[in-house]
DNA sequence: GAAATCTCTGCAATCGATTTCATTAGTTTC
DNA sequence: GAAACTAATGAAATCGATTGCAGAGATTTC
């Protein structure tokens, strides 16, 4: 036992076990390739020795880095962190470590992200940022190996990404629905942050249900919003100077659907009894506020377990088709306590 | 120009700056030794190439990974996310990565910890999870080179690690005097889970700031908790059945406060009319929920940037000291909606 | 003006694994 | 029983950077 005790290596396996490294390395990596007797000779060697690969040869040698990379505009934003759940304990299973990265305050997430590979840190990249700029990004692809990298709940225009998401279109057609046919006709809506692709996919799926509906939407009855609680409570200041209210709000998120609530409630308007809201991603908080936000759930855990999944199926070289997969996932109304039928004082025999 | 461009390595760079590797990796790390005629020769070459330094190789060979490594309890509490966008900001800025792990549902997180440092992934590791198994991590530290760990918001007895926390004690005495001071003298506490330190600490300073004013609490009136808001929640139900109820809660944390909330307004309890509740963390949520949550505001984008800035520190050799570092940040009240003076029917003279 | 010092650069070893190729021994085939 | 396989192993090259050492010039010192 010597002083300085270094960590073993792989030539400690050998030596211990009478072989060559050579020989330690396949009956590591693929035991049916060496004899029994080896095999536990070195097993043995191994425990002994506490030896563990070393990761950074190993990258060096193989050129893989056993990591993918997760690319997020905003970490504190609860809406990732039960996929980043999933993304980890997915990278896990499979022997995979996560890397993350949060929008950098310039616009050199791009290169940041392109580094990450040319230095072989990473596998391939989720990118969850749809703000990205993407000119170092394409480089990394070309026709015979294309960058293993998934576009995650975002979508880039014009870019031929894989990507995986929600139908967001559709689902906020379906909430917009429900508050129709909860018998709503003055309905408004909370945008996302303006030229964000998810902004634009919720908006006209609400626009949609409302025109398939026969409704119209006031102008000021689109509130601006930024997906954050803060915007979503100022959303309430602008609500309530509206000369004409609207009974009903569709939130394009669940965060802005709270402070909006929140809002409210500062100037005792009352959910649901004066005004029903639907948010959109089911958070945690949605259903232990009071009352509980009604909203669209997507399938968090589904996104980054299948995102992750596919990355990493990518990065070890699946058979790839020429277009790049488009999955989408579909959302599903969670009906709690912030929408209402609205009263009709004017009709008689209401719901009872 | 070829059909397979290959990732530029410094063997391109040299090549076209005719220069030795030597050169250009001097050139790259420690500029001053390098002519200037050569270094801007060296430069062009860089750009024209598109080098970038492998990681694994460089890691291999300085034994350095230029990552730390991330352990929480659980990724999908809100309360890390703010520390971990604080972390990843301030290792950006060294130039490290961040690499995370959530608890594994086995116990063998303690394991894939020790193989991270094994394998050459990670130079440092903070740790945010109390339960760890700690045999494996042991091993790696020696009285030469104590392992760069610091364990953040959590405190491991009998263990002498390097730790980043708050006043946890102090913050939950100050929180409960907060009560005290509103005329409040029936007061319960929502605990943590049974095991965590955190729960210990924050139930201490609660009962050291009850004894101090004279006060006891029936042990009725310590509600279990979990740190969850469905706990809170839980909480709630059992705060119902109470024959004789406190009119002041104390909350291990917002989580588990804001679930208490909701719990009692389903049951027509309003805050702070009928009770008043202290919360602990000042989650983004707790002020835009109505009324606006009491708390103790943990300094979480602090906690995150001097946890990960002592740990890089640590990693890349900071002088040490014979006695673990021991931090401690403190926390700040934040009086918002939900406490109020107690109305005292019973003397005249109250608050105006 | 010789010795000492400094500046700049290149050669080659090194980090620790993987993998190609060659070799030996044992087994099957006809 | 010779030819053709197959299985098990080792020697050595390789991945791409960093760095100790040495040497060539240039500069300073006395």
């Amino acid at each position: 036992m010597s002083l300085t005790k270094k960590t073993p290596t792989i030539q400690d396996v050998a030596q211990f076990a009478e072989v060559s490294t050579a020989t330690v390395s396949r009956a590591l990596s693929r035991p049916e390739r060496v004899s029994e007797a080896t095999r536990a000779r070195i097993s043995e060697a191994v425990r002994i020795t506490g030896y563990t690969p070393n990761q950074s040869a190993r990258s060096l040698r193989q050129k893989t880095a056993r990591t993918i990379l997760v690319a997020l505009p905003d970490i504190r934003n609860p809406f990732f962190s039960t996929i980043l759940d999933a993304i980890e304990r997915e990278a896990a299973a499979r022997g995979y470590g996560v890397l993350v990265t949060n929008r950098f305050s310039g616009d050199d997430s791009g290169r940041r992200m392109r580094d990450y590979f040319l230095s072989n840190r990473v596998d391939g990249l989720l990118l969850f940022d749809g703000a990205v700029d993407l000119r170092h990004l394409r480089m990394l692809a070309n026709d015979q190996s294309p960058m293993p990298l998934i576009v995650v709940c975002e979508e880039i225009p014009h870019a031929p990404f894989h990507t995986v998401k929600t139908d967001n279109s559709f689902a906020a057609e379906r909430a917009t629905r429900h508050l129709i046919d909860l018998g709503h006709c003055r309905i408004g809506h909370i945008r996302g942050p303006e030229g964000n692709v998810l902004t634009g996919e919720r908006a006209g799926g609400f626009g949609k249900a409302l025109a398939e509906a026969g409704l119209s939407c006031h102008p000021d009855w689109m509130l601006p919003g930024r997906f954050t609680m803060e915007s979503g409570w100022a959303a309430a200041q602008l609500f309530m100077a509206l000369e004409e209210r609207p009974t009903a709000i569709f939130a394009a998120n669940d965060e802005s659907a709270i402070g909006f609530l929140s809002g409210l409630r500062q100037h005792d308007i009352e959910c649901p009894r004066d005004i029903s809201v639907v948010g959109f991603d089911d958070l945690t908080v949605a259903s232990h506020i009071w009352p509980r936000l009604t909203t669209m759930r997507q399938p968090r855990e589904a996104l980054g377990r299948i995102a992750a999944g596919a990355l990493i199926d990518l990065a070890e070289g699946a058979p790839r088709s020429r277009m790049p997969m488009y999955m989408v996932l579909s959302s599903e109304l969670i009906v709690r306590g912030t929408t209402a039928r609205l009263p009709r004082p004017s009709r008689p025999g209401g719901p009872v």
